[in-house]
DNA sequence: CGCCGTCTTGACGAATCTCAAATAAAGTGG
DNA sequence: CCACTTTATTTGAGATTCGTCAAGACGGCG
């Protein structure tokens, strides 16, 4: 299955560098602002100045396209810059040597994909789009000439950098101390609190990944995570119909979670 | 044990700021210039010129000293700034809401800690040192003004963000994908690395943590971790002491991690 | 020397995985 | 748009791994 999977968006490895550059230089027909756009309160731009905030418009490639399936970078590819999520949504994968794959994250609008290549100048991850999204692309030697310049614009670069080591580091104690039906809650209640943060509905969403995605990142077998999902309805705590989800009692699912 | 260990260090919640604090004030009675340490190729300070390292001084605490046991900070401490280990080891511990722990690293001399405070302001772990061990705090206001003016030390800031982020990302792989078995000599031959590329043994050397602690890394119970490490013994993959360890054949252990 | 925390080992049980088969849903070419 | 193929999901039965409980050994420290 994972062998099929690669298969799909399967290229030869010395394209890679090509087709990272492609993304980027993909003519944005429109020339959506930061200051102007609906997540600047999530995204890169948070509290900057009017000044700040055009320096940082100048260093954005707004709005490319990223078709469903389509590989934002790839682990061991080539690290030039941060892509902030403008709409739809994005799974990174990590790769073992062995072939091995983990989802290691969802990731939704106003998010920043692509930290991890900073250190040593690759990513050792890949982000891949669940469905037809956007992202604005973000210079990452620009980015660092605009920090010094501009210190709000470099405290939101730390606290970005900074929340995700947060955030992973919630995924670790989730891997290492859940149980199966605590991840799974544990899931539904995130992905529900970030549709809310949003302003989408936070009781009844679309998965966009699928069960065997959804195990990876939980560190479970999809059949587990499917035969929960089926206790959960069976007890009432939600529906399930396919990837569409309503949450019927996120009280008791979030006392799940906090054993 | 949890409880137990709780104790031991525990103090009133409202006493926290202060001990935090008291602990950067700590004179110095040396004053080992970055300039002139050994763990310079490691640090915060790697491929600096002269004058930003002259600045990089400046604005470190050298050489605090942390005693078996205490506490560096806390979780839900107010962040101040990073610590560079000089001397010694400490664990990291992330605590859940309802008192659940786990360690989620194990960190040794030229690692930095401290980077979950940045985001949030408060630190989400604790850091406690597992040997008599020294520490280099660095206040974090300073280093992001120094970052603003010295291009290496922001690239050096950044590098360490990543990093940490990727060394994040190893360990929710192991904990997401690899049995008790190979996570348990994936830990062995991570430290055993580690030593090596700090110029100690990578083949003898002492755990410092407990059996418990281990366990708790690796998302198993002590049992385990004590089970597979007399099964290691027997199969000649290495011989154990208690805490004393000696790896036998780092092959067979490697190639136990890559499945 | 004796205590306490740590570690080892065994027996048993529970949680989760594996394998397998049936069903449902999605994608594809005519 | 339909028939067909492929992929995704559900569910069951049995195997396996790891956790739980319990008892005893070890080892450092007062």
């Amino acid at each position: 299955m994972e062998a099929v999977a690669a298969l799909k968006t399967a290229r030869p490895v010395s394209v890679l560098p090509f087709r990272a550059r492609s993304v980027l230089r993909d003519v944005s027909r429109r020339a959506p602002a930061c200051s102007t756009c609906k997540l600047r309160g999530v995204c890169m731009s948070v509290g900057l100045e009017a000044d700040a905030m055009t320096d940082l418009e100048e260093i954005v490639t707004p709005a490319v396209r990223v078709a469903k399936g389509e590989t934002l970078y790839r682990s061991g590819g080539r690290f030039t810059g941060l892509y902030a999520i403008r709409l739809g949504s994005f799974k990174t994968v990590l790769l073992a040597d062995d072939g091995q794959e983990q989802v290691a994250g969802y990731h939704m609008p106003g998010e920043i994909l692509g930290a991890d290549g900073i250190g040593a100048g690759l990513h050792d991850s890949e982000a891949v789009a669940l469905e037809d999204s956007e992202v604005c692309a973000i210079s990452f030697d620009s980015l660092q000439e605009l920090a010094r310049e501009q210190q709000a614009v470099q405290q939101n670069l730390h606290r970005i950098l900074s929340r995700e080591i947060v955030r992973e580091r919630k995924i670790m104690m989730m891997l290492g101390t859940m149980s199966a039906e605590q991840r799974l809650a544990a899931f539904l209640v995130d992905l529900s609190e970030r549709y809310r943060v949003r302003g989408y509905s936070s009781s009844e969403f679309v998965l966009r990944m699928t069960r065997e995605e959804i195990g990876s990142y939980l560190g479970l077998k999809l059949e587990t995570v499917s035969r929960l999902l089926s206790r959960f309805q069976r007890e009432g705590l939600l529906q399930v119909q396919g990837r569409v989800v309503k949450l019927l009692d996120l009280t008791t699912l979030r006392q799940l979670v906090e054993h």
